[in-house]
DNA sequence: TATTGTTATACTCTATAACTATA
DNA sequence: TATAGTTATAGAGTATAACAATA
C-alpha cells in the first residue's frame, strides 16, 4: 500500500466524521439539551444570541448578526423574545441615533454562565477516558482544523 | 496555575471550536459548494439521501431516514425529486409488498462519486500544511470524538 | 443617498397526521 | 391490528423587501 493510499484513507475517515458531526440532528440535540429548563425564551434559536453577546459584548443587531451568521432581521426578532424574558436589554447608541445597543442583563449573564457550565460538563464527560495529553493534542488539532479555510463563511 | 485550570482551558477551546463548527452557515455553505452545478435535484437537502444510500446500499425510506436522521416522509419527498432527475430508482421489495427499495441509478452513483471527490479535495487542501503524522493523529482523535456519547441521537 | 432597526411577506423545510395498501 | 409509503397540513425559521428614523 502506498503512502498516498494511506493518506486517502485518513482523509476519508475525516470526511466521514465531519459528515456525522454536521448531521442536522446533532446541533439541535445538543442545544436542546443545553437550553432545557431555562425558560421558553432560551432555546436552540436564541442560544447563539446569548453566547455571541457574551463573547463580543454589547453591540448592534447588524454586528451581532455578522458574528453569528444571521440576518439583522433575525437578530432583532430573537432579541425581542429575549428582551421580553428579561435576559437582554436594548438601549440607544449615544454615538448613532439610528443604532441600538444589545446587551445582556444580569439575568442574561447568569443564563449564559449556566449554559457554559453545562457545555463544559458535557465535554468533560466526553473526554473522561482520554488522558490529559490526548485531550490536549486533540484540542490543538481541532482548533487548527476549525480555523482553516474550509469553514470560511 | 493548577492542572485543573489548564484542563478547563483545553475544554473551553474545544467548546468554542465545536460551536464554530456547528454554526448554521457552515453546513449549508459546505454542502452548497459540494453540490453546485450538479443539477437542480442535487443540493444540501438531497445530499444526505445520495451519500446515505451510497453508504448503506439499497434500502427502504424508513431505514434511510433512520440512517440520516430524517422522517420517512421527508425521505420520500426528496427521493421523488431525485427520481425525477434520474439519480434514484424505486422498486418494489420482493419480500414485502408494502415496502419500496430506494437505490441509486448509475447516474446517481456518478454524482456521488463527484461529491466524494470534491469533499476529498477540500479536505486535502485543508490539511495541505499539516504533516502526514499530524493529520493522522488528528483523524484518530476526531473519529473518537465524534463517535462518543455527546453526539448520540 | 445610505444605513439602522423593525416589521410584513413569501419561501423552505420539517414533523404530524391522514390515507391507502399490505402483513 | 400493525407497518410501509405517500401526501396534505400546519408550524417553525429564514431571507427579502418595505418602512420609518437618522446619518
Amino acid at each position: 500500500m502506498t503512502s498516498e493510499t494511506v493518506d486517502d484513507q485518513v482523509g476519508a475517515s475525516i470526511a466521514e466524521a465531519l459528515a456525522t458531526l454536521l448531521r442536522r440532528g446533532y446541533r439541535e440535540n445538543l442545544y436542546a439539551r443545553l437550553t432545557s429548563g431555562l425558560g421558553t425564551a432560551v432555546d436552540a434559536s436564541t442560544y447563539p444570541i446569548l453566547s455571541g453577546l457574551a463573547r463580543v459584548g454589547a453591540c448592534s443587531a447588524a454586528e451581532l448578526g455578522l458574528e453569528i451568521g444571521l440576518d439583522r432581521s433575525g437578530v432583532s426578532r430573537r432579541a425581542t423574545r429575549l428582551e421580553a424574558a428579561g435576559l437582554l436589554s436594548r438601549s440607544p447608541d449615544p454615538s448613532d441615533g439610528r443604532a441600538v445597543q444589545l446587551e445582556l442583563t444580569p439575568h442574561g449573564h447568569e443564563v449564559v454562565s449556566t449554559l457554559r457550565t453545562r457545555l463544559a460538563s458535557e465535554i468533560d464527560a466526553l473526554f473522561e477516558d482520554w488522558t490529559p495529553r490526548e485531550k490536549h493534542f486533540f484540542a490543538t488539532g481541532f482548533v487548527r482544523f476549525v480555523e482553516s479555510a474550509l469553514f470560511t463563511n
